[in-house]
RNA sequence: CGGGGCGUAGCGCAGUCCGGUUAGCGCGCCUGCUUUGGGAGCAGGAAGUCGAGAGUUCAAAUCUCUCCGCCCCGACCA
């Protein structure tokens, strides 16, 4: 039926740039590794970014903007730091046709620029906290690039704040761990399992790294956020104190988080099919796309004022597009929406006008109803609502379905190949452990989970010493 | 960085083994007419430094050498 889209079952990662192909969101540049971000996946980004950023502004942040380029002394200040970062960055050495006495990092991430800076800003505590986001670009110097889940240059926000103590810098880590689960659940259609990484897994200078992950539809685990406590790593590395209602001089409690396009490609790789992208409505920079069907010239007059009529009071309140293009056909423009994702599809011809009915599909299930245009927004409204809960519906029995919990390793090892999935083990918390899954199953432990749910005493599936709660274990992008 | 594949019109490809007219095909694009409820038909048309460079030859998309780039699979990562 899609012609040009390879299926999910033959060709999984084919599939994926498939469907970015045939939605036009992005392309490959002549840049290795980078990627051009179309009209269509930039306006998905748009969207993201709007409602990220209310639910940053609603909990107390400000956006800020610090710059590109960081001085390379800079990077190296924070052992961990470094450490971590060092094999993927991009150096600049020249500038203005000489070369610079300090080599400046493309910012592969913002911690250092911005604690230098802080260092200057604080100096008691009523200069805190502070909650601080950007919207920016970084590079990471990448092996090997797929688009929008890993590319040498990616969009992203990142927040950086500084807090007096511990406690609200923890509790400030796990607000925004909670903003990014509601965020995917709530519009992208993401069930996530939420939970701390291990210390393999941590972010280059955490003192302990949050996240949420997702099942995509080949069972692997993506990591679609991160929220990190930094503890004062940071404020030791560059020197942030400050002092206290008590005159006493202390070091600042920071928390960095971010999510980046790459949610673009979760979005993708949760809900699409076959035919193309699906978008859930709440992300969908077009909502509706209304279809006009004429067999002469004076119908296509007649149907577009009614569909004019029909529409009135739309705009401000819906996003969509009417499709009165007289060079395609109506099968090229139904098929040419439905690889856009574009969720519900209204056609209007001279049938619905004699029955007074609009043709309404919907682009989630392909189902096609026939309904009144009394009342159509309100309709559409509703369907929009339904389409949306009903695809995370879909996604949460999907990973349900495929989440097991496995106490024998010989079968762990053998089902994370077949049928592949989740998994929820006991593990004692050893690395040695650790390296054993990802050596002999190529899956790693996505997170251990906070929760009381997953809390019970068993043994380590590896090693057999106890263990008090169980872990989840995936194959991950 | 290792393994595999590829580079010929905007996209997808044939032609390359075995050198030889004016480099083809499909889709898309442009013009016109007919069409229009699931990817329209006919007619006409535009569009190529055959990835780059060097070499062999009377003659190179085709043979030789060098280089560049991209995609897929692995090791590292949001």
């Amino acid at each position: 039926m899609a012609k040009g889209i390879t299926k999910r079952s033959e060709d999984y990662s084919k599939w994926y740039l498939d469907v970015i192909a045939a939605a036009d969101l992005a392309e490959h540049s002549a840049v290795r590794g980078c990627m051009v971000i179309k009209p269509n996946g930039y306006a998905l980004w748009e969207n993201i970014q709007r409602q990220l950023d209310n639910m940053f502004k609603e909990t107390g942040h400000e956006n800020a903007y610090f710059p590109l380029f960081i001085p390379e002394s800079f990077i190296k200040k924070e052992a961990q730091h470094i450490k971590g970062f060092s094999p993927e960055l991009a150096v600049v050495t020249y500038g203005g046709g000489k070369q610079l006495e300090e080599p400046l990092v493309i910012r592969p991430t913002s911690e250092t620029i911005i604690w230098s800076t802080y260092a200057k800003w604080i100096q008691s505590y009523r200069d805190l906290p502070i909650l601080i986001n950007q919207w920016a670009n970084v590079v990471r110097w990448e092996m090997r690039t797929r688009l929008f889940l890993r590319t040498a240059e990616f969009l992203w926000q990142e927040g950086h704040t500084a807090h007096a103590t511990e406690q609200e810098a923890i509790e400030e880590t796990l607000l925004i761990l909670d903003v990014y689960r509601r965020f995917a659940e709530e519009y992208l259609a993401a069930p996530v399992f939420t939970g701390v990484k291990t210390a393999a897994e941590r972010f280059a200078g955490a003192i302990d790294t949050y996240c949420i992950e997702a099942m995509m539809q080949d069972k692997k685990a993506l990591q679609g956020g991160t929220s990190h406590y930094l503890g004062e790593n940071f404020a030791r590395a560059f020197d942030v104190t400050f002092q206290d209602e008590n005159g006493e001089n202390k070091y600042v409690f920071a928390t960095s988080w971010g999510v980046s396009t790459r949610l673009i490609g979760a979005l993708i790789m949760m809900h699409s099919d076959d035919n193309g992208l699906v978008i859930p409505p709440r992300l969908a920079p077009t909502k509706v796309v209304f279809i006009p069907i004429w067999r002469d010239d004076s119908q296509s007059d007649m149907l577009k004022a009614k569909i004019t009529a029909l529409t009135e009071g739309w705009k401000g309140r819906i996003s969509f597009k009417v499709d009165d293009r007289d060079q395609y056909r109506p099968g090229y423009k139904f098929n040419e929406w439905e690889k856009k994702g574009v969720p519900i599809r209204l056609e209007l011809g001279p049938k619905d006008i004699e029955n007074n009915q609009v043709v309404m599909v919907r682009r989630d299930t392909g189902e096609k109803m026939f309904v009144s245009q009394e009342g159509l927004l309100e309709r559409v409204e509703n369907l929009l609502a339904t389409i949306q809960q009903d695809m995370f519906n879909r996604a949460l029995v999907f990973r349900d379905a495929n989440t097991y919990d496995e106490d024998n390793f010989e079968a762990f090892r053998n089902r994370i190949e077949d049928p592949g999935g989740f998994f929820w083990v006991h593990w004692c918390g050893s690395p040695a452990c650790e390296t054993r899954f990802q050596d002999s199953s190529k899956a790693t432990i996505r997170l251990i989970p906070m929760g009381e749910s997953k809390k019970e005493d068993g043994s380590c599936i590896v090693c057999g010493q106890p263990s008090h709660t169980r872990v989840l274990v995936a194959k991950s992008y």
